[in-house]
DNA sequence: AATGTAATATAGCTTCAAGTTATGAAACTC
DNA sequence: GAGTTTCATAACTTGAAGCTATATTACATT
């Protein structure tokens, strides 16, 4: 004896409402339609939901129970509903990103935490990898986002790079350090200080290399290597080890760390930092939400890095 | 934006399934039914449901969380069709019985409490009243099923009644009472004793004073009236009162509270006790199931209350 | 008791979702 | 790449759900 939800649902309506008419009315339907759905019902039931005989339709107490089921069905549809709007509008759902490891650390959890404070509803899956992981996990549909250095030219047919952020990089060191508040700093002042390296298959390694070639030390020792941020940051603020660091991340924990930038240009590729989405699958809402979020914020961040950058120029 | 809580329903099948052959196969429904409906329900969302392009139906995670909703709905709607079989068969809904203070106290109370032993889920509402209210109430719907005493031949028109027990009235003392085991009793044993009354408005306290009358005693002495039975049985047994009591009532409690009847013959009226019910409205199936219990538990009372009797007669 | 009013039921009709079978298309397997 | 499985589409029938118009019935009122 399956029941028709739809019907309890109407039931409901009626019961709480007290009335055909008035049920009819709550429900945006005629009243004979909604009598002949009761009529149906009550066929199918087999007994009476309503006492027979009563103007002011009075349930019976089967039809009281079955009312208070619909009523529960109703809500339930009602919270199905809520969730579909919610959902298309980015403010709820799951939402997987992925980006290198040191740059979400440093900058993007900070973002994730100021996005879930406006939406709470919308759950982050946050994973780890470089650009190729990153791009083959888009492809196919484990990641619905992706945060990574990418050089604009060389963005593949089938993905959108959104740049958020220069991809400059700079020496980090902590805020205590002898080379702080010197006025130039020569290849010789950075020779006798040991490095923190990234892990060896990251492009920030390769970058940490071309830097240094940059500025002529081609043999540099390695006293950290293969941590995550939080470690190098702690070692970097424990020793006087350099390495180097986007320096948005470098700007994000320099007040709490105590770490600061070296005042040394350092060559870095033509990369900016950017969100990565595919072309064709748009992904769910919250997708799109978080893209919008992510891409206002840093553009704040990169002004304040901007102007930071304007004053320390001026005072140096 | 209304969804259709069948849609739900089904989407939670064949998510819960696997695949829409087996959905459809669980469901009673063939392949392409299933197949349009949630084409169907995809066109309203505006979403994909499940992942394009995969053989193996995989749901999104909006269609796993619709599908979450689904399932809820769906055993809401077991669990009305469970209430419904279960209340057609009279194993479920509540159950409005009325009947006399004395009787429903002293002999009915103990078969709903057997009887709710066998249905848990019989909601029993018990209310007390006379023929005439208890009449009433049956015709205007407040009650589904009443018990009292009734002569058979005086059954108004649109009430059935079933008689269970034999309306005999006894003269009921406590065990200890020096009028038991005593031979034969004679109007002078008992004309010293105080009376306990039932109401005067009460049946029962016609039936004392036909009893009374029948024995030759006009004036009598009232020590105590208008109890209900716990109260009439504390008196009885705490003292050398006298009163006139349904046999049965005396029978069931007798062992317990340590009363008795007198080896006298009363006249008592052409009555029995009996279930009234509507002829025209069949009420809730609960009624006819408590009906019948009664009946059966009833008659094997009298059996037991007759076999008790011809063994006193035959000692006495 | 008659009558007026409000509430519910019925009639007759249209529309459209849901069901069917038959068949086409696509994805996975090996 | 052939075969199998799984899903989608086509074409059709059925019946519930919706509507308006109208009849019926219970309650209230005098």
């Amino acid at each position: 004896m399956k029941l028709d939800s739809d019907h309890l649902e109407i039931l409901a309506v009626i019961v709480e409402k007290g009335g055909l008419t008035e049920g009819a009315e709550a429900l945006g339907k005629s009243q004979p339609s909604v009598s002949r759905t009761i009529a149906f019902l009550q066929d199918r039931v087999g007994m009476p939901l309503f006492e027979p005989g009563r103007r002011p339709l009075r349930p019976t107490e089967l039809g009281q129970s079955l009312a208070r089921i619909g009523a529960q069905i109703r809500s339930l549809n009602q919270e199905a509903s809520q969730l579909l709007t919610r959902y298309r509008a980015g403010h709820a759902g799951r939402l997987r990103i992925g980006g290198t490891p040191i740059f979400m650390d440093g900058v993007i959890s900070t973002m994730v935490a100021d996005f879930q404070a406006h939406e709470p509803d919308v759950q982050i899956d946050q994973s780890y990898g470089y650009l190729d992981e990153l791009l083959t996990q888009l492809r196919n549909g484990a990641l619905d986002l992706a945060i990574a250095p990418l050089s604009p030219s060389m963005t593949p047919k089938d993905m959108e790079f959104t740049p958020v952020l220069a991809g400059r990089n700079v020496v980090a060191c902590r805020a205590s350090h002898p080379l702080i508040r010197r006025g130039a700093i020569t290849m010789d002042d950075i020779r006798p200080y040991q490095w923190i390296s990234p892990p060896e298959n990251s492009p920030l390694y390769l970058d940490l290399q071309l830097a240094l070639r940059s500025i002529g030390q081609e043999n540099f020792r390695v006293n950290f290597s293969g941590g995550s941020l939080a470690s190098i940051l702690s070692v970097l603020v424990g020793s006087d080890s350099l390495t180097v660091l986007p320096y948005s991340v470098v700007f994000m924990s320099r007040k709490t760390m105590g770490i600061d930038a070296l005042p040394v240009k350092i060559e870095h590729p033509a990369r900016r930092l950017g969100i990565i989405r595919p072309k064709d699958r748009s992904g769910p809402p919250s997708a799109a939400q978080f893209a919008s979020f992510l891409t206002s914020e840093l553009a704040r961040l990169q002004a304040r890095m901007d102007h930071e950058q304007q004053v320390t120029r001026r005072r140096g």
